[in-house]
DNA sequence: TTGAAAGCGCTAACAT
DNA sequence: ATGTTAGCGCTTTCAA
């Protein structure tokens, strides 16, 4: 029985056309040695045969990848969304293709990285987990990748990241400036790059402003974890004294509080000040508009995208310490205000 | 000048071990005529050269490919982020590896594809564009694919899609049933099967209730566009007599008319009615809670994803008619009320 | 228990 | 202007 799907092959091609499988080869490249007659008469059966050159043995000839692998611990997330979406265009407007893996633990991560090396992808663009198995590490370091966001020292490449340090210690500041002194600040688990630095920067503006931390209450989870974000929540709501005024250190974290302090009916500003972290659109009209860290996650993207592109296309190293740095700034919405009393 | 980033080969592993390839290719397959002592040799030196095999060679040489395409027209739509992240769990679990593409128009999703069947893809998870090309339309048929969501005649394959029609018809009843007859609905094409099955919907409702839609207010535009989604709704609060009740037919037309609603300072349900579409989870606190059509959309990707996964792993074929549905419904929260007066 | 050789589909160097 | 051949890295006969 004839297989399902049997793809045509050159050979087929050449066959059918009574020539050999090169002069197939390079009337299909447009080569200018071969005669118009024979180049048309070529094409023709190609398309009728439905011939689809195999890259994979283009490649196996010396053929350029044109396969990015993309890590990221996370698709549902608006930030992670947005870099895909970010990248997959930049990669499809130069010749490129997007491979997604979807890796939040050390290991899954290792397996993906091997598969896309195996695969010879051209580059990997990845977003790090916290603690990366050696295995990973000695692979990426000896393969062209390139960091996003998280950034981990042991990676000798470059990294795009943004300035979560400052941009934290900015809405701290706006928060201790209108009085607040028991602020919560929930944010992901210090291991990661990202994690450690809005912690820092949560910190700094205490110092900066003179302010000694002691009413400060911090809660580090895993990131991309929605339910860590609502268990925290529900935590500090529950203590005798709450906070009077909270700032998130993720986007799964702003989502889940959000979801918490409706789902209990509680409001911002008037029972809570909120500082939210990332951009998505809802947070605009989530009650009277949410006070929020806003990243220009899309341009970030972007960046990294067209230089990790152009540095593949030009065959040079990925592994330059390059580092690129996007400005978060604050956006002040309705959901801060003086501490009352 | 040494090349950067050169992968160790079966060979070098073969040289440095002084054994053959096939010893290599052998011993690292646990073949069991291989001795013990060469096998832990050639592993030994294997890891030493950070060896990873090469796909491409290997599926030249018959393996089967571990990569799925998913086709998409839009990832930062949360219905698609959803699914993108179902079917990337599912690949991941199953031993594939999920390329991504984002199409939003013929010509691209043609690219897209040849490309996918040209890196020998194992199939295609496709939400069609309106019009493919009849191109790709001839070479899909000849290719192990799977339609999701949207769903064009011409492929003889399996489809996996929502009761769109039953779900906006059940959405508009509820607006009919609250006395509402001046409906307007905004969605998507109806050159796409789900905007004409959403849209028979819409008008089965009128039909089903022995009403007259003489006051129903239609209007459609392209999907994955936020900007359609806006300006269809300031068009229609900018009308003498805009409409009471509002029922949106795509999740990006949903986001963009809240977005509109909250800027121009209208609420529903007081100013208007509104029935959106999508599950979002910051539909539940939009206002005092966004009355939506509920889909199971993780389950259906999931479902599409094991589906198809199987039929390939068993290489039974793919274009059989197989259709499933997933059944939505509808979530009644604040948005809604009888009309006034 | 291991090695040599063929061949997957393609391109490029080398004939004619 | 076109054909022949070699070889990319691997697996799988077939031989030893």
């Amino acid at each position: 029985m004839k297989q399902p799907y049997k793809l045509a092959t050159a050979r087929d091609v050449a066959d059918k056309a009574e020539v050999s499988v090169s002069t197939v080869g390079r009337a299909l490249a447009d080569d200018p040695r071969i005669s118009a007659k024979t180049k048309s008469r070529v094409k023709e059966v190609a398309t009728q045969l439905g011939y689809v050159g195999n890259l994979l043995a283009r490649q196996m000839r010396g053929a350029k990848s044109n396969l990015i692998g993309l890590m990221l611990p996370d698709i549902r997330n608006h930030f992670y969304a947005t870099i895909a979406e970010a990248l997959s265009e930049c990669c499809s407007s130069n010749g490129y293709q997007l491979a997604l893996s979807i890796a939040n633990d050390p290991e899954t991560e290792a397996r993906h990285v091997t598969e896309l090396i195996s695969a010879r992808a051209a580059g990997i663009v990845i977003v790090p987990t916290a603690n990366p198995k050696r295995e990973t590490q000695d692979l990426l370091n000896n393969f062209p990748h390139v960091q996003l966001l998280r950034r981990i020292e042991a990676y000798n490449s470059a990294w795009f990241g943004i300035n979560d340090e400052d941009c934290l210690c900015e809405g701290t500041k706006h928060l201790l400036s209108l009085g607040h002194r028991r602020i919560a600040y929930i944010g992901g688990s210090r291991e990661l790059s990202t994690g450690k630095a809005r912690w820092k920067g949560f910190r700094r503006a205490f110092t900066e402003m003179g302010i000694e931390p002691d009413h400060a209450i911090e809660i580090f989870g895993p990131p991309s974890s929605t339910r860590f974000g609502a268990d925290a929540m529900n935590d500090l709501l529950n203590r005798p004294e709450p906070p009077t005024a909270l700032i998130t250190g993720t986007i799964r974290v702003t989502q889940a509080i959000l979801e918490i302090l409706h789902q209990r009916g509680i409001s911002a500003p008037d029972d809570i000040s909120i500082v939210g972290f990332g951009d998505a659109p809802e947070f605009k009209w989530w009650g009277q508009g949410l006070t929020t860290l806003c990243m220009p996650i899309e341009d970030l993207a972007t960046t990294c995208g067209l230089w990790f592109l152009f540095h593949l296309d030009a065959e040079k190293p990925t592994h330059l310490q390059h580092s690129s740095l996007a400005r978060a700034t604050l956006t002040i919405r309705g959901s801060t205000a003086p501490l009352a009393g």
